[in-house]
DNA sequence: TTCATTAGTTCATATAATAAGAACTAATGA
DNA sequence: TCATTAGTTCTTATTATATGAACTAATGAA
């Protein structure tokens, strides 16, 4: 498994930008709404398993990063897996409505056309 | 003035992580927060000027193109300006409370802290 | 213990995206 | 006709992303 430390920015450093940033990418937004609606933790390769299609294992790891650095989640090492779960509350206080706002939309909108791949922004 | 025609996505093509995107940058999320505030139309230069420090009027020109694609304003011609406004009601139709939700909240944080120079995501 | 397995991380690199200065273009108005 | 204004497009340096390969740490046998 990995080495270095876990680094968790304060919610005090968590900005909208930066949530919006690493909600803005299909796989990721996935594996927030599918953490949110399981309200429990998910690892990478359960995570693997929510995303059709077979995506590298080291692009979900860099994924988890993103949304961990992001102040999105918070990561727990349990034995051999990572543990990821929202930081749904200290979210919540900061920034009322806005993630479960996304998430919903989301999770509406996701029901017609699933993305899987990454989006191209050019 | 530029020359090709302007492309504006039909609502249906428009995603959620597409404005997600298109908001992640501090400049685009500025922009969209002042076209929801004044309620009329922007061009590129009012717009540079909402921006502090000075940004060059191509960086400019491109976050516009990107807002336009993301499916986040229409745009006109007029004369030789582009005006830009918020293509609000159909967002608010098929994304109910998405836009104005991600712009108060960031309306809020941004008076405490303002964010001018592009975020590293890295 | 030692070794294999599991779960994830890090590295290397090819590809894509961004910022910004320079050159360019279209619409006005002297 | 020519200058001005307001953007756009081009070019290039920098940065970011995806992914396969190599690596590492925690467990669980044998």
């Amino acid at each position: 498994m990995g080495s270095r430390p876990l680094n968790h920015p304060p919610i005090e450093q968590v900005t909208v930008p930066g949530i919006l940033y690493a909600l803005s990418d299909p796989i990721r937004l996935t594996i927030v709404v599918t953490l949110y609606q399981q309200k429990s933790c998910l690892n990478c390769t359960a995570a693997l398993k929510q995303v059709r299609g077979k995506l590298p294992k080291s692009t979900c790891s860099q994924h988890f990063q993103i949304l961990r650095e992001a102040g999105i989640i918070i990561c727990e090492r349990r034995g051999v897996e990572l543990a990821s779960k929202l930081r749904l509350a200290e979210l919540e206080t900061k920034f009322p409505k806005l993630l479960v706002t996304i998430l919903k939309t989301h999770q509406i909108e996701s029901k017609k056309t699933l993305t899987k791949k990454r989006v191209r922004h050019t």
